[in-house]
DNA sequence: TTTGTCACG
DNA sequence: ACGTACGTGACAAAC
């Protein structure tokens, strides 16, 4: 028997929109708490009920048979919320998509529509389903027709049978129209009979079988219901007709008085249009619970079991069946060992190999694509194998799109590019796991080979999507020529790590603690009175409550702020200034530098921090764990720490650092004469633009005119406002402002450059660099002035910045490629965003300083000069 | 997990 | 009236 379900739209969209709350919305501030509720119930009446039609009822605004006869039918409601309102559209949209059957009529409510749709199906032999948050329609219940009423929510479903309407209203379905006749319906603005409730009218309707025999013994009743029945005898019968469904709307597209119910029949998803519509609405876990339903196998991509064996033989057998490089592998991982590399052989299958077999398998001349494949490739350098070449890296890719987003997972990547549902791991067991990995039962366990192989098989299939989009946004080449050869260069560097000094470093954990006991007892007696130094809450209530000094600064929560710019102003206020900020110093080179550094240290005396190639908005690398980008230099007693990190015996650190990339990038984008003859002079640039802004000669420029030149230069890169240049010079607003005034009416390129990148970013969208990389700036269609104004100084240091980023990238892979192809063994250890530290032997020192140099000045030609500056030295202290 | 602070470019 | 210079990672405290 074919079953057709009928819903009401209107009250299950309404039902939806009060169960709900308002904040489900999607990113662009739709408001789809209805949209969402009616879906999810849509999804799960297709998967609960199975039907092989459906359609949905809507009411239409305008006159009805039933206002027309009674003018006060529904009179009494209001019209509903524009939230509501504004949601029907979307839910017309996702029932479209879904080729699922919209049907109205005027003067009709959608009820006699499913009435006339069920009384035809029945007739045609239907099974019939429907779904309602009217009681109404409890009137079609019938043993070939359940109702499905939402009582509350969308979640409290009843199937409303014959038995059920009878055991809750004590009347069977054909009488129920006569029952809430009885009773009147609130709703509807339809009164009932005085003191008739849910019981009497059961009652009566039991005693006498229908209204005509209840009004024609009215004498038997109580005086007072005998009254009241008499006096409600009208209303009664009116409600009677209004409430009974009208089986006989002709509908739009019917031949003679019947419709073809088959039109109805559920069609085929055409899932790459459906997507886009659950995406624009943010239904991403509707989508999943959509792609689950019967019969999705077939049409989801990834959805395929992959097929994966275990495989055994020679290498070579392994090579020739994978065919040829590039490879799609997916790493398999056992208690954070890696045991192995899953490879994809075709869409339905996968080989597993050992890691003891990848070693003859993976030499530097195969290539591989993967997902975060610098992963492996640190694995495969630590255990001294061969590294193949990068053709594609999945993670990457989506990083190079967006640099903005957090780097999606593999599943993730595959929902939105794909459209496909990939399982995460099952726990251990449930899949195959590598031969011979069994628990203490003897039962099979370990990684889900299973899983592992439909990650390999879609990665491949990502290639495509993503490339495309590389494409489309002009970044090919940053892809293919710098960010993919950075990925086993950063492997290596990861691998190699950078020698420590433990006992230097022990040596001096034991020094700052011995004068931090002494500063801490001081201060504590300053304050009179034993409290948590490192405990800002504390610290506030003994320097402005207890010390009474004055509050010069709050942080973003508006409470008293203690940090050094402050503790710097209030140095005269009170002694136990100085010695806070000399512990805040000692404390921060303890914890940061020394205590979090010691356990990171490996048994050969080497620490291995991560690069993130992924992090950064700019196309910045970050590093952490530990981060050596940020190892102390500015202050004398800072810079000690860099005697930890040493260099081995035989070798020197070379560091080569770029002198004012970001600057000279400046000059280049904005073709400021003024910049670019400084830099074309080689003039301290600074100086030269102390010169300017003063109209003076360079000769006799004073320090503080040099001081405020450099900071009103480094501003510039960074979008800054008097305000901000005031605050770090300690100058008024005033004098700030005249500063920049003077710096833009002598580069006044400059000036138009950044007006142009502003305005340029805000019609696309996105900032690009040089090199290709692209920035999404959706703060600068905010509302938000603020975030808009981020925005802004986000614009304009983006291409700034990421031009750097790109520029030492490439020198990074070009350096590389010559050190290697001219056999030597110096090794980059560290990239600290405008400087390259490498370890260099001694008898290479000249020959690689060299290269070095040549080869980051080369590495692009700007309309300014690109100036490195060398050091050398035993220790990262003394390499200047 | 968030906040405040601070190290770097 | 607000907040005020870009980009990171790490620590300690406090929730």
């Amino acid at each position: 028997m074919p079953k057709l379900a009928l819903l009401d739209g209107h009250s299950l969209a309404y039902r939806a929109f009060y169960a709900l709350p308002s904040d489900l919305a999607t990113p662009a501030g739709q408001v789809t708490n209805a949209v969402f509720g009616f879906t999810s119930m849509l999804i799960k009446l297709l998967g609960d009920e199975q039907p092989d039609a459906v359609a949905v009822a809507w009411d239409l605004r305008g006159p009805t048979f039933r206002s027309q006869k009674y003018a006060e039918y529904k009179a009494q409601r209001a019209s509903p919320p524009d939230l509501f309102a504004s949601q029907l559209p979307l839910i017309r949209e996702v029932l479209d998509v879904m080729q699922i059957s919209q049907l109205s009529a005027p003067g009709f409510e959608a009820d006699d529509i499913i009435a006339t749709l069920a009384a035809q199906g029945r007739k045609e032999g239907w099974e019939i389903v429907v779904v309602t948050g009217d009681r109404d329609a409890f009137q079609l219940s019938a043993p070939s027709t359940t109702i499905l009423y939402t009582r509350r929510g969308i979640s409290d479903v009843v199937e409303a049978t014959p038995a059920w309407i009878e055991e809750r209203y004590g009347v069977t379905p054909d009488k129920y129209v006569e029952y809430a006749a009885l009773r009147g319906d609130n709703s509807d603005n339809l009164p009932g009979v005085p003191g008739v409730g849910e019981k009497t009218a059961s009652k009566l309707l039991a005693e006498y079988g229908s209204l005509d025999g209840i009004f024609s013994h009215l004498d038997e009743h109580s005086p007072k219901l005998r009254e009241n029945l008499a006096a409600c005898r009208e209303q009664v019968m009116l409600n009677r007709d209004l409430m009974r469904l009208v089986t006989d709307v002709s509908l739009p597209d019917a031949s003679g008085s019947t419709v073809d119910l088959d039109a109805f029949s559920l069609g085929d998803w055409q899932y790459d249009e459906i997507r886009p519509v659950f995406d624009g609405l943010a239904f991403r876990s509707l989508w999943e619970r959509l792609l689950e339903l019967e019969g999705v196998a077939d049409h989801s991509p990834a959805g395929h079991t992959v097929d994966v064996e275990v495989l055994s033989g020679s290498p070579e057998a392994v090579a020739a069946e994978l065919g040829d490089a590039p490879r799609p592998v997916d790493p398999v991982w056992d208690g954070g060992d890696l045991i192995g590399l899953t490879f994809a052989i075709d869409a339905t299958t996968a080989r597993f190999i050992r890691l003891d077999d990848v070693a003859a398998l993976l030499s530097e001349s195969d290539s591989i694509i993967g997902h975060d494949t610098k992963t492996v490739l640190r694995e495969l350098a630590t255990a001294g194998m061969a590294l193949p070449h990068v053709a594609f890296d999945t993670a990457l890719a989506a990083y190079v799109i967006n640099p903005a987003q957090r780097t999606p997972t593999i599943e993730e990547l595959a929902y939105r590019e794909l459209g496909a549902s990939l399982e995460p791991p099952d726990d251990a067991g449930a899949g195959a796991v590598p031969q011979g990995a069994f628990d203490f039962d003897g039962v099979a366990t370990g990684p889900d080979l299973d899983a592992s192989g439909r990650r390999a098989v879609t990665v491949a299939r990502l290639v495509e999507p993503l490339q495309a989009q590389l494409d489309a946004r002009g970044s090919r080449d940053l892809m293919a020529s710098i960010e993919l050869p950075m990925v086993p260069l950063l492997a290596v560097m990861e691998a190699t790590g950078i020698g420590v000094d433990r006992h230097f470093l022990e040596d001096f954990g034991d020094n700052l603690r011995r004068r931090l006991a002494v500063l801490e007892e001081e201060i504590h007696a300053a304050a009179g009175g034993v409290f948590n130094i490192n405990s800002t809450l504390q610290l506030r209530e003994v320097l402005f409550d207890r010390l009474g000094l004055p509050v010069l600064k709050k942080t973003p929560k508006g409470v008293p702020s203690t940090d050094a710019s402050v503790l710097q102003k209030l140095r005269s206020e009170h002694a136990v200034v100085d010695k806070l900020l000399e512990y805040r110093e000692l404390e921060k080179l303890r914890s940061t530098y020394v205590d979090a550094m010691l356990p990171l240290i490996e048994a050969d005396g080497r620490v291995r921090g991560k690069f993130n190639q992924m992090a950064a908005a700019t196309g910045r690398l970050s590093q952490e764990q530990p981060n050596l980008q940020n190892i102390p230099i500015r202050s004398e007693e800072g810079r000690a720490i860099r005697r930890a990190f040493v260099a081995p015996p035989g070798s020197v650190f070379l560091v080569a650092d770029y002198s004012q990339i970001e600057l000279r990038i400046l000059a280049h984008l904005s073709e400021d004469a003024g910049l670019v003859e400084a830099f074309a002079k080689d003039l301290d640039i600074h100086t030269a633009t102390a010169a300017r802004i003063n109209g003076i000669e360079p000769d006799a420029v004073t320090e503080e005119q040099r001081r405020r030149a450099k900071m009103v230069n480094f501003g510039l890169l960074y979008g800054m406002e008097a305000y901000g240049l005031a605050q770090r010079l300690e100058i008024s607003r005033e004098e700030a402002a005249e500063q920049i005034d003077a710096y833009f009416s002598q580069f006044p390129q400059v000036r138009d450059f950044m007006k142009s990148i502003v305005a340029d970013a805000r019609a696309t969208g996105y900032t690009t660099t040089l090199l290709g990389r692209r920035r999404y700036l959706p703060e600068l269609a905010s509302s938000n002035f603020r975030d808009r104004q981020m925005g802004e100084r986000m614009a304009l240091n983006a291409p700034i910045q990421g031009a750097a980023a790109d520029i030492i990238k490439k020198a990074m892979v070009e350096l590389q490629a010559v050190l290697r192809a001219r056999g030597l063994a110096a090794e980059m250890l560290l990239q600290i965003h405008d400087e390259l530290v490498l370890e260099v032997p001694d008898d290479e020192f000249d020959e690689v300083s060299e290269l070095t140099r040549q080869v980051m000045e080369n590495v692009i030609e700007l309309r300014v000069p690109l100036k490195v500056d060398l050091g050398s030295g035993p220790t990262l202290a003394d390499t200047k």
